[in-house]
DNA sequence: TCAAGCATTTTTCTCGAGATTTGATTAAGC
DNA sequence: GCTTAATCAAATCTCGAGAAAAATGCTTGA
């Protein structure tokens, strides 16, 4: 794993058996296909993922970083829990390190930076405008160009530590997206948002930028926090 | 590990051999044993810390967490290297994340909190008395004390993600401070700081509190800076 | 009927050996 | 003399089996 898997969670190619097991194990966490709270036994996914038993131990060990995965002392492994108290903290600290990031990049970034950034809403107001048409299985090309653009808007900024974490939080948010009941459909409004936040970033407008910016990610907790609380506790299976 | 270890990398009871030879192999890298870009050969360790060889490299893997440690394809393990930048964007991002939980710590403390803060208080500044006595191997104690008066100013924080990111980028720092040639005598200022941090702290004067814990982290980054330069490059073994 | 203790079964954790890949040394060719 | 190719050694990655621990079910007794 080269220091861009380290500090980004890249999808470079699997260079190992581990980094296979590890991403193929990530996008299933993510996408909901092992359940919050779910038990991950290796002696089943090692059969599912095509590895031996140490290699998807330590796989397992690596989703420890992301905290995708809990682990304590001698009872295996489990896909971390999900709480609203989780979700909130996720959003807002997100809110703080981009906002931050955004700020840097705008005051940094140069021609280059500009380019990536309109070729990113370029790319994502493609995307939704296919999503618009209800096009089925552009949900996942979607969800990759908003990323995109969201990393986009910061990756002028110098702090590859904020970037990392920045990125951890990132695919926490998406799991939490992408989990049945939070699953909403795109609304239009959110091209509205991301064009918004891109007319005031090339403007290099900082204070209207980052506060377009914190209602956006703010908004995705709105969703949440209407849900029934009892979705988190009901259906953990212990 | 248990949730406690992934959000905090607390010292608890080592369970499992593999977390045993992670702390340990921590421990050793942030003191500077193991020095930074140093090769890490699981066969050589393996006898050093006494596991097997898949057992140490699961610790390897555990150490990638914390970026104390940068693997890369199929070359093995490698102790992190360091350099100026990634001082001075640890301790920036220190900053933002440390100051905005001091915030609401101040804002959401309770009297347990204020509590846990003047005994933590307590004990660095006896630590810091027997320090200026010169008393040798002190030190440790000191810098343990340091940390659990910065963890204990923030602990009121509801964020569990500000709080483990705080704690991987203090542990960062701190191996930065503890290699030789930024390793400088604790001068009795920090005594003072400490005090006024405390006592703005207590009196919730946040403005001021978030002030003083900025120029006191800032602090360590001249230090670093006044370095001679060529000693990032020069003893890297490649 | 319920609780407590014991035995069984499952699962995790650990280890050493085999297969691949990387890096280094040496030799050949231009 | 310098570059390129091939050979050899070292280290990494991978796997399955054995040891340790935890979870489960069953029997026994009140």
């Amino acid at each position: 794993m080269s220091e861009a898997a380290l500090l980004s969670n890249a999808a470079a190619e699997p260079k190992t058996l581990v980094e296979g097991a590890y991403q193929r194990l990530r996008r299933d966490i993510i996408e909901g296909v092992h359940a919050p709270g779910e038990k991950l036994r290796v002696e089943h996914l090692k059969d599912q993922y095509d590895v031996g038993a140490g290699t998807l131990r330590e796989a397992l060990l690596l989703l420890v970083t992301d905290a995708l995965v809990v682990t304590q002392g001698q009872r295996g492994f489990r896909v971390a829990p999900i709480s609203i108290a989780d979700f909130e903290d996720i959003t807002r600290t997100r809110v703080l390190l981009e906002t931050e990031a955004l700020r840097q990049s705008i005051t940094l970034g140069g021609d280059d930076w500009e380019a990536s950034v309109v070729a990113a809403f370029h790319r994502l107001s493609r995307a939704e405008e296919k999503l618009a048409d209800h096009d089925p299985g552009t949900t996942e090309e979607w969800e990759k160009r908003n990323r995109a653009f969201h990393e986009a808007l910061i990756s002028a900024s110098p702090s590859r530590w904020i970037r990392h974490f920045q990125n951890i939080l990132y695919q926490q948010s998406e799991r939490y997206r992408r989990i049945s009941p939070f699953r909403q459909p795109i609304e239009r409004d959110i091209h509205a948002e991301h064009q918004a936040l891109f007319d005031a970033t090339l403007a290099r407008d900082t204070t209207r930028a980052t506060s377009i910016l914190t209602e956006h990610i703010l908004r995705t907790l709105d969703a949440v926090k209407r849900m029934p609380t009892d979705f988190f506790t009901g259906k953990k299976k212990l």
